[in-house]
DNA sequence: CAGATACCTGCAAGTGCTTTGCAAGTCGCT
DNA sequence: AGCGACTTGCAAAGCACTTGCAGGTATCTG
């Protein structure tokens, strides 16, 4: 039984101005699920309860909640995009690149980082949004 | 007429163990001379002298120069890698996500960034393999 | 609650970038 | 010069993502 905290009065779909289709709610709910995942990933994850969803759908679903601010994609690695639930976006990640693990490390870590990159250039960093590149503890051993 | 300096004795692609094709050649040249560029912009500077070169033949040189070390690819944006000359990878990459326009920025800015992640998780980052993502200061405006 | 309509979905084909298989060509050793 | 191994060009395949379209469905109106 859910408590009255558990379920907003209105759909934050609907606030957002979207349709309520099973689909666009899985898909967010997916990616609150998973962390960070690919669109490949959150179908995979949609698929175990909605098997039919089509690839195109969850791709058109993610774009669509992240103009609504719902989710937001960064860059991970290669070349692929993934997706985060946006209050999740409070963390940087970091990639190893022996072994591809994906570290989280606290924003504030890269707070001077960043003042200098605005003192210095006028430049507004979000580093969020591209991966921190390197080698991981376990690998340097 | 060339002085002395100007060409080693023995070539730097023979010393890495590779044979010294025009392709290869014109490969890492055009790489030194763009900077930073995708394979696609290395194909067309290449074409300007060598018209006949194949966009395969300028992958696989990138990928082989890059197992030597003489290159080096990162990623700027959205998917494609781009490719340095391993000896100007002493920079890293500003990338405003309005306008595109890539910036540079003394590795050293990130100096005291990259001495906090190693101490705090034992990360050893490597700044200049993803770009620093933001807004610049002109968009900023 | 029925009807109209704009928005969504599934499907299939298309696009853009990168990789791969193969036969012919070239480099460098002897 | 002659040989073997590495390279190249070409064409086709692979992948990740996008788009066009017809049918379906969530909402709004009365």
């Amino acid at each position: 039984m859910a408590t009255a905290g558990d379920l907003p009065k209105i759909h934050e779909l609907r606030e957002k101005g979207l349709r309520l289709t099973p689909q666009r709610e899985l898909v967010l709910q997916a990616v609150r699920e998973l962390g960070h995942a690919t669109p490949e990933e959150v179908a995979e994850r949609v698929k175990l309860t909605h098997p039919g969803i089509n690839l195109s759908t969850v791709y058109r679903n993610l774009e669509t909640l992240e103009n609504v601010g719902l989710v937001q994609h960064t860059h991970l690695g290669h070349g692929g995009a993934t997706y985060h639930a946006a209050e999740e976006l409070t963390h940087l990640h970091l990639v190893c690149g022996k072994c591809g693990s994906v570290g989280d490390a606290p924003i504030d870590s890269a707070a001077a980082f960043v003042n200098e990159l605005f003192d210095d250039y006028g430049f507004k960093t979000d580093v969020t949004h591209f991966a921190i590149y390197g080698t991981c503890a376990d690998c340097s051993e």
